[in-house]
Order: C-alpha cells, then structure tokens, then sequence
DNA sequence: GCCAACGTTGGC
DNA sequence: GCCAACGTTGGC
C-alpha cells in the first residue's frame, strides 16, 4: 500500500464534485507531466491519496483511493498520457493547510513543500500518519 | 494580478 | 544533445 496527493484548483474539480462522483469515482486526468504520470502508473488498486486544493482554500480536503489502474487518457489523442480512477474514501474533518504543513519540522521533506508544482505526488507512511493525525484522523485510513 | 520556479519545446 | 525561449503552475 503506498500513498499519494492529489492537487486540483477547485473551481476546475473540486473535493465536493469527487465526492458527488460518488463509488465508481473518475478519471484523474488532464495531467501532461513526465514525473506525475509516472507515479500514477506505480499505483494500486486500493492506494490511499490526499486531496489537496490549490490556488484556493490551499489545504488538503479529502482522501481518495485508487479504484481503477493507469490506463490512457481520454481527453487526448497523445498515447503518451494516461491516468488512474480515484473515488472519494472519507473527507479530512480539519483540513490540513499548507501552512500548517510548512510549519510542521516533521514534513519539511514532504513534496507538497519541496515540489510544489508537481500536481501528482508520493507521499511516505510517515507524513501520511502525520496529516491525518493533523486532520482529525486518528488512527490514519 | 504578479512573478518565481520549473517543465517543455524547438532551433542549432 | 544543448540551451534559450516560452508556457504553465501556483503561492502570495
């Protein structure tokens, strides 16, 4: 089981319009990024991610799971771009901001701090625990 | 709305 | 294969 986040502008997708998505989830896609692209095709069914707003709200909202495995895009023709499907699993009842994220020493390793524009990130076990510990879940999903 | 960071593109 | 130009992202 490895962990992910999830970056999108909530007015373009927001954590309310995934969990509308309801248990069939969607596709997560739009992303043209080497680096991002990759990490979705390392992942598994079940894997756990945040979902994070950014430009608005700038915290982490949700936790999605991975439903459906890398396959290609559909909103392009390029078949260099794929995506997984991601349903809601459970929100964050304190969502998580990035600056509580910055301010806290034991996430200063943590990708949303150090790749900041990279808009699919891993996330280790440790920084997992660690926000949801933040978020209000304790033990971590 | 600005601007810094950084990924991508394309000419050579 | 290098690197300058360009476009996009995203925090502020």
């Amino acid at each position: 089981m490895a962990y992910w986040l999830f970056k999108s502008e909530p007015h373009k997708w927001s954590w309310e319009k995934q969990k509308a998505a309801g248990s069939e989830g969607t596709q997560w896609d739009g992303v043209r990024n080497y680096l991002a692209r990759n990490n979705m095709r390392a992942m598994q069914l079940g894997d756990k991610g945040f979902f994070y707003h950014s430009n608005e709200g700038l915290e982490i909202v949700g936790i999605i799971e991975v439903c459906g495995l890398a396959h290609h895009d559909t909103t392009t023709d390029d078949p260099r771009w794929e995506c997984v499907d991601i349903r809601a699993f459970c929100d964050v009842p304190k969502p998580v901001t990035l600056k509580a994220v910055k301010a806290n020493p034991a996430l200063e390793k943590m990708a949303l701090v150090t790749s900041m524009r990279l808009s699919v990130q891993p996330v280790t076990e440790d920084e997992w625990k660690e926000v949801c510990r933040m978020g209000g879940l304790d033990p971590a999903p």
